[in-house]
RNA sequence: UUUCUGGAGAUGU
């Protein structure tokens, strides 16, 4: 199954996910990293309900049992199909199977239950995970920001700078669309000038993008323009 | 060999 595996990522950073779905098919003795990297591969092409069809054929076909990374990428379907009910389903069935404790299922979960609408749950469980990552902050910090509470995620981030962990590009989205949902303009500038400065992290097209309909939204169309002029991607 | 986080816009009511 092993080069099947690959072949199935390889198909997936391509968005072709009927050929990876071909060579999943095709392996034969599939171990639970072959049905991880479908479900997986499934998520990167945003066909999350032919993951989670993949997951149920794998409960209910083989004799494999799911593991961490198996949930981390159905929780991602939920999230994708913004499917509080099989997300729950999940959620009870990993405090039951005690896989509740890896960082990666937990953060899927915090990332789900803002996704899902039920911001409350994700909150419960980021307070409560013993171990955070930089994923772990980022989807908080995203997941704030989406939700409009812009101050609370810059509030986050230095409780995460804090921690001695640096940002990332991610990171930096989204503060920037925390900034951009609340209204904090003049945030959004800062942060979009300093990722470069004290972090040597290249803007790329979503951080540009983002900043222009900032500025655009809040009626600052000449520094709107400013920014579109030093767009380093075409005229996308 | 596999997991989890990242912009905007577009339809309808």
């Amino acid at each position: 199954p092993f080069v099947g595996n690959v072949i199935i990522t390889m198909y997936s950073k391509f968005n072709l996910i009927e050929e990876a779905q071909k060579v999943f098919r095709l392996i034969k003795d599939k171990d639970i990293i072959s049905w991880n990297t479908f479900i997986a591969a499934c998520s990167h092409c945003a066909d999350h309900e032919k993951g989670l069809r993949a997951f149920r054929e794998m409960l209910n076909d083989c004799s494999l049992r799911p593991d961490d990374f198996t949930f981390a990428s159905v929780l991602a379907a939920c999230a994708g199909l913004a499917s509080i009910y099989h997300g729950k389903q999940i959620h009870a069935h990993l405090i039951r199977t005690k896989l509740n404790q890896d960082i990666g299922v937990n953060n899927a979960l915090v990332n789900m239950y803002a996704k899902c609408g039920s911001f409350g749950y994700a909150c419960n469980i980021f307070k409560k995970m013993l171990h955070r990552n930089l994923v772990s902050w980022n989807t908080f910090v995203a997941g704030l920001g989406n939700h409009g509470l812009g101050e609370k995620a810059l509030e986050i981030f230095d409780q995460m700078k804090a921690t001695g962990l640096k940002p990332d590009s991610v990171t930096f989205i989204g503060l920037l669309v925390a900034c951009n949902h609340a209204g904090l303009v003049d945030k959004g500038l800062y942060f979009f000038n300093s990722m470069e400065e004290t972090y040597s992290i290249a803007p790329n097209i979503e951080h540009f993008s983002c900043l222009i309909d900032m500025l655009g939204r809040a009626g600052r169309l000449q520094e709107a323009e400013e920014y579109m002029s030093r767009y380093p991607f075409g005229r996308d």
